[in-house]
DNA sequence: CGTATTATTTGGTAGGACCAATATAGAATG
DNA sequence: CATTCTATATTGGTCCTACCAAATAATACG
């Protein structure tokens, strides 16, 4: 680590915050007084203040009664930094899909014994849109609808896992993933209707408190996915 | 979003670099250029840059022929994350367990049929460090290089798995849980020894490059110790 | 008492100066 | 000519000082 005045400060607070010295919420003193407490310049607690909100690790607030609150980074954290190093393709499609079916059949499993009947009712509203998308009475599929709908279906069974850790990473890895998905010459007709009916599936599965088969109705799902993908 | 002037530089070039416009390698214009090209002061520039680089995108370079270069953030970038996340508990102790059971079966399978010889040999040789560690020679165990070696062989199970973000996400759990297990008076000599033996069974299975088997074990071998946890 | 005005605190932006690291070009030396 | 040493230019890191804009508290006023 290159030992610059700034990390050296970054560490400190960093440190101070982890241990507990500093819990959430805390509000941090006016970067004028961290600078003389510091004997650093105001730039040089502006640079790792700045380092350390950009971590997630505290909040910045403006005006009287402002300053830096101390907060702990929740799941959207994880979920912006999967995106970015995928975004920027620091992970291979192949690793992506075997952490979805790693992840996404557990949280089946765990979304059956946990989803309250709102949540569940939610679900079957989110399969609703998507057969809604797959025939707007003869016309053709709307694509768009279709796949966000089924984008939210996987993301909801996550979110009813009630586990943040997961739900957070599933979060971080459905928006690449469908957009890598979205070829029509992969996803035809007769594909659709399958990811519907693989679908409702699970969702019946869910819906009778079934987890052991949600999970297994899930791994087929995503590895019939997977057979399509690696067929271009 | 808060639109500030440095969060919208810092849009701008995120995006650009998301996009591939600045593939990575790139170097960016110095400090000093960018302010007159977007009409904005070296301060708010280098508060951008700042930020860009605390998420990894960018890594800065001192001296002549330094500068700003674009990185694609690898899953280190997850890993520490997660750890921050994690350390700020931000995240319940079961939510974590559950995820490493989601997470680390799977990768045990892959690893059974993806682990090269040398990598095989490794994690015997961690497998020997953990003996070595619970008998040296009458005396009582060595419990920081017991819990070292332990971590060190769920880790390189994970990678292993020649995921990277499978080894990532594992990379950034393994630590702060095994903190969180380390408790005389739930380990006492007869769990370590158990412990051992079901590493031996993984190590087997791995080892014999029977997948189904190595991630079976490895289930078993992490929901016992659950149990042991929730015993408190 | 309630409301509008003023003051004060605090992060955000600007722009200047200098330091320290680092690579390049040039000069001195064998 | 080759090598080594010495400027020297480039670039991020730090410091300073001033001022702006937002947000809240304190105060004045109807």
């Amino acid at each position: 680590m290159k030992t610059t005045e700034t990390s050296r400060f970054v560490a400190e607070l960093r440190s101070r915050i982890l241990d507990g010295t500093l819990p959430a919420g805390t509000r941090l003193d006016a970067e004028r007084e961290l600078a003389v407490h510091y004997e650093l310049s105001r730039s040089t607690i502006r640079a790792g203040l700045q380092a350390l909100a950009s971590e997630g690790m505290i909040q910045r607030k403006i005006g009287r009664n402002g300053g830096s609150f101390v907060t702990t980074p929740k799941g959207d954290s994880i979920t912006s930094s999967l995106q970015l190093v995928i975004g920027t393709g620091g992970i291979a499609e192949r690793d992506l899909m075997e952490t979805r079916l790693a992840i996404e059949p557990h949280c089946a499993e765990l979304a059956a014994t946990r989803m309250s009947g709102e949540e569940i009712d939610k679900l079957s509203a989110i399969q609703s849109e998507m057969t809604a998308a797959i025939r707007p009475v003869g016309n053709p599929t709307d694509r768009p609808a279709f796949l966000r709908a089924n984008a939210d279906f996987h993301l909801h069974i996550a979110l009813g896992s009630h586990n943040q850790a997961l739900s957070a990473i599933l979060k971080g890895l459905i928006g690449p993933i469908e957009a890598l998905t979205d070829d029509p010459h992969l996803l035809g007709p007769g594909q659709l209707r399958e990811l519907v009916q693989a679908h409702e599936h699970i969702f019946s599965a869910v819906k009778s408190r079934d987890g052991f088969r949600a999970a297994d109705v899930m791994r087929k799902h995503l590895r019939a996915h997977i057979q399509l993908s690696s067929e271009r």
